[in-house]
DNA sequence: CTTGACTCTGAAGTTAGCTACAGGGTTAAT
DNA sequence: ATTAACCCTGTAGCTAACTTCAGAGTCAAG
């Protein structure tokens, strides 16, 4: 079995011209196609659309995320090593990314907390505000 | 004390034109201008500038930016409601780009090891691989 | 007091990432 | 066998987010 683009299109969310154009710069490899000239996508490809446009949505760009999809390992990869260099720098970079979102919780959690019950607070308090009271904070 | 354009621009990196267009697009506050027409910044923009250039790379758009920054809880504000709510909005985005990082994270950590010491391994692996056999994997 | 590095505005140009035609063939249900 | 809903390619247009440029004023070291 496999799908149509419209269906692949329906499934994921992602608009079918977006799909092609994806398929233009390298991020879904080209599908089957049938004697009417037609793309018939396997079934795997709804995860590969999704995990695009959720690696997308996490600040990675269509470079970034061809890279994070050719990482590959097998039994008959000559390039052990250099899989396991960029994928540890990827994994360097995710982590970063929740570190830094993990400030933002707390910090957007302190202006929200400021706001409870308590509207009476003094306080005058902005995530940024939140955030410079934190010895982790952004800039200085 | 205060800093010029460029000075700005050195310390958080950020291009000078970039900083003028991210006042243009109300994301930094006009700042006090000097009988010359120059720019005078107070230093705590250093950590506005910083908090846009990271929300940026955490895959939130200007006006995302915009927003977030736009919390504030004041013993004046008289829409602490309005402001719980969109606070907590974004609280719940942040939660779900965290818990998308970490399966990600996992997954690429599954490939990395797929790659240690034992390359006599017979399996096949990619980050896709790795989430789907994850049962909270992207899609299906 | 000049010269090189800085700043200003306003407008035009660029890049990434789509999105929408135009013009034509295919499929499937009535 | 018609017709609405698909699919194809190629090209052009769009939005967000910058980036560059032209033309002019300002500052600071020697």
């Amino acid at each position: 079995m496999s799908y149509k683009i419209g269906e692949l299109s329906k499934l994921t969310g992602c608009n079918i011209e977006t799909l092609r154009y994806y398929e233009r710069e390298g991020l879904l490899p080209p599908p089957p196609r049938g004697n009417n000239g037609y793309r018939y996508y396997p079934k795997d490809s709804v995860s590969r659309v999704n995990f695009i446009l959720h690696a997308k949505g996490l600040g990675f760009s269509l470079t970034d995320i061809a890279e994070l999809l050719s990482i590959q390992v097998d039994k008959h990869s000559a390039t052990c090593g250099d899989v396991k260099v960029i994928a540890e720098h990827k994994l360097a970079t995710i982590a970063r990314k929740i570190r830094e979102l993990e400030k933002m919780y707390q910090a957007l959690e302190k202006v929200a907390a400021a706001c409870d019950g308590s509207s009476a607070s003094a306080e005058h308090c902005s995530i940024l505000q939140a955030l410079a009271s934190d010895e982790t904070a952004w800039g200085r």
